[in-house]
DNA sequence: AGCACA
């Protein structure tokens, strides 16, 4: 290859077009001054600006070259400079004759958010941990994930462009909150562009594509096991098959756990329906029983190895129970049914199963939809949901729980919905946590 | 103060 000579950068006569070339702008020069600027000599059909290395040059294009020639010909022997702001600046026809892509995808924001998952650890992020992070903005649709030379990515599909602009703008570069990952987890910063598909096809739910709007939507074949489970995960190994009960044991357990503080934990993630206390080993159990398998399936990604208190105590393992409804006899410390209505703390039930009421004010059997995240979650009456963060035992505190996503840790304290105000939960009326450390008052989650 | 975007 030669060397190209024919085509200095920059000539002192270079041929006329309609395109002018702008430099030396003041900072963030808007399309509007560039208009004002060119209107006296013609047509502005189109700008651009923040162009070059010091984002201080610009274009501006006439509808004819007659206007881009009266606009050069008029500042060639003016003795007042072009001004933008009261700055000089200097203007020059353009090496091409036309602005192009002067909107593209980037500028012009669509329902659809292209995610680039960055870090080491990249690859691990679950789909399920996408759909929680994205819902704090609103309802998700639908997320796909592939893996290209770009790395990890997701498509994720809102409502409305609003939406996603709105969770592009607060999480474009920033990590995933790390209590979300596992905690091997390196972090795994999120690159946020605007995709230009308005529908995604989701053919499966599967570990790859989730399609939040169509509950009947088949699940893959391939994540699919002989139970009929979805059972999967993400690199293909196998999972046990998911429930709507967690199995919970607690690992140095230097506090004593109480029913309300599993429940606090648990409830920021949806309704619980109940709970049972055992020991076995010589450590505390507990399952955990939500009303659909998707809420156990987030609770458990969020949840899982984390600590109910800070320095390590009072650890969390969780598994999926092969129980989906828990035979709850008697309503003690040790156990509970939060379904039934007018329980009383420590007033044992009626054992007989037949007798328990049917829970028609209890927590409807929903369908997953993702709404529990939203900003707009509905609380139900019997289901005060805990608002305050994650336990924990006083300063330094190195991380927060979310005590729910609607505690948006991408949100400047003061954006809250106003139903997050409140410093402290809402304690369910029985009672309080006697043994717990003191609770902190929330704060807002934040990103390192 | 000196030419974008894929």
């Amino acid at each position: 290859m030669s060397s190209v000579s024919s085509q200095p950068q920059f000539r002192l006569t270079q041929p006329p077009s309609k395109v002018l070339h702008l430099r030396n702008l003041p900072w963030e020069c808007t399309e509007e001054e560039l208009v004002e600027l060119g209107k006296p000599f013609g047509k502005v059909v189109n700008t651009k600006c923040n162009v070059g290395p010091n984002r201080n040059q610009a274009f501006i294009e006439f509808s004819d070259l007659n206007q881009a020639i009266a606009m050069i010909s008029y500042y060639a022997s003016s003795s007042e400079p072009a001004q933008v702001r009261g700055k000089t600046v200097y203007l020059q026809y353009s090496n091409r004759q036309e602005i192009v892509n002067n909107k593209t995808t980037a500028d012009v924001g669509g329902n659809v958010l292209l995610v680039t998952i960055e870090g080491a650890d990249a690859r691990l992020v679950s789909i399920d941990v996408l759909h929680l992070v994205f819902s704090a903005f609103g309802f998700v649709h639908k997320i796909t994930t592939f893996e290209k030379t770009a790395g990890f990515q997701a498509l994720v599909q809102f409502s409305d462009a609003e939406t996603a602009s709105s969770a592009k703008n607060a999480l474009d570069g920033r990590n995933i909150p790390s209590y979300l990952l596992p905690e091997h987890l390196g972090p795994c910063t999120l690159r946020i562009t605007y995709s230009a598909h308005t529908d995604l096809s989701v053919k499966f739910q599967s570990h790859r594509s989730r399609d939040y709007t169509n509950a009947n939507l088949p699940v893959a074949p391939s994540a699919i096991d002989a139970n009929g489970m979805f059972s999967v995960g993400l690199d293909g190994k196998k999972l046990e098959p998911e429930s709507n009960v967690l199995l919970a044991s607690i690992e140095n357990m230097q506090y004593a756990v109480t029913l309300d503080v599993l429940h606090m934990v648990f409830s920021s993630f949806g309704p619980v329906q109940k709970i049972a206390m055992f020991d076995k080993n010589g450590g505390l159990q507990a399952l955990i029983q939500y009303p659909d398998v998707q809420t156990a399936v987030v609770a458990k990604e969020a949840l899982e190895g984390h600590c109910i208190y800070d320095g390590g105590f009072c650890k969390l393992h969780l598994s999926y129970s092969r129980h989906s409804d828990l035979s709850i006899k008697v309503n003690n410390d040790r156990s509970r049914d939060y379904t039934i209505p007018n329980t009383v703390m420590m007033n044992p039930q009626p054992s007989i199963l037949g007798q328990q009421p049917v829970a028609t004010h209890g927590p409807p059997a929903h369908t997953y939809t993702g709404a529990h995240f939203a900003p707009t979650t509905e609380h139900h009456p019997m289901m005060p949901q805990p608002s305050i963060g994650w336990a924990t035992g006083g300063p330094p505190v190195p991380h927060s729980m979310p005590a729910q996503m609607n505690n948006n840790p991408y949100l400047p304290p003061g954006t809250m919905p106003p139903q997050m105000g409140h410093g402290m939960m809402q304690m369910p009326s029985h009672g309080g946590l006697p043994h717990a450390p003191a609770m902190p008052p929330y704060r807002p989650g934040h990103m390192q």
